[in-house]
DNA sequence: TGCTATATTGTTATATTATAACGTAACATC
DNA sequence: GATGTTACGTTATAATATAACAATATAGCA
């Protein structure tokens, strides 16, 4: 299985899930001994809960996943590690469904569009070059300095058009 | 003061604010009439309401504006009115703020782009074909379905690069 | 006109997402 | 080990949005 090139596309049904989250936990672990940050238990766990989901997955969707293993957690367990792992370019947050996802491309500073599946759920990251580069001209048409963009676009994905019922 | 040209930039400090509003409820009851819609004095009021803030407007705010003139709203009240403005392409929802912004080709069912500085709170709205083809090339690779796509770009704008302060 | 079906609004309660505030524990550095 | 900093625990609350059902207004028709 070819991870960086599955990241330009939704997974199939019968991809190794698990390959997938060891990958990102090892990438991430790394990127952070590189940097001199702490990935601490926590952290690393909410991490590898939301690579599990697999999908964008809600806050409180994650903090109850915490406590039913036994963890005290309240509201702000999760979203400081949501916040150290958003700040650190580990996750993204998929603004139009409330929800986080983890980072297919760790490290880098970029803007990916999201893609995403009304019907599984499922979201695909791109980094379109070209959108960033229309969104940049029309920046400078208006006189405006980007800081941030949110490119979401919902739909049914190639399998679910197949699959009525996923 | 040109209209449909001012939509496309963020508005000058010192254009006819109150044109914009009597213009924007002027088209919106043309299109409601011709379409059979009804747009009620509470829908009629939000709307105007909307676009006297001028600028991307959150629910609860219009609430408050609704009930400290008189009248007796909840939640949804203006709920109901902002998902029939929506319905009909009166106006945007704003994503990235949960935010109301009256739209600027009402009628047509267009994909907007949104340019929001995080100075002033103004949003452009723009409508660049541009962008959209790019996105159906992504979709179309993907074997996706577009059903609806957000494009939100934050920064700040011309205006507020040159002031400091608003 | 009055009757009836439908659309709209009122009202109360609650769901969902996120943050404030403050105390405690762990860690790092000296 | 003392001290400053970072992370986490805990409680409360803010901000956004919807569910459910009752009351009212409107539209279309008898
Ligand atoms: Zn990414
Ligand atoms: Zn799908
Ligand atoms: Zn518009
Ligand atoms: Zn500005």
């Amino acid at each position: 299985m070819n991870s960086s090139k599955r990241s330009e596309q939704f997974p199939t049904a019968d991809h190794d899930h698990q390959t997938c989250v060891t990958h990102a936990l090892q990438e991430a672990e790394d990127f952070c001994l590189q940097q001199g940050l702490r990935l601490t238990e926590l952290r690393h766990r909410v991490l590898e809960l939301i690579w599990a989901n697999h999908q964008p997955v809600g806050a409180y969707d994650l903090l109850e996943q915490l406590t039913h293993e036994g963890r005290k957690a309240a509201p702000p367990t999760i979203y400081r590690s949501l916040d150290f792992l958003l700040e650190n370019g580990l996750i993204h947050r998929i603004t139009s469904l409330n929800a986080y996802v983890g980072c297919n491309h760790p490290g880098l500073n970029h803007a990916a569009q999201f893609f995403i599946c009304e019907a599984c759920g499922q979201a695909a990251e791109l980094d379109d070059a070209k959108i960033e580069s229309v969104i940049a001209r029309d920046a400078k048409r208006l006189g405006f300095t980007v800081e941030k963009r949110t490119v979401e676009v919902a739909g049914i994905c190639a399998h679910c058009k197949l699959r009525p019922n996923p």
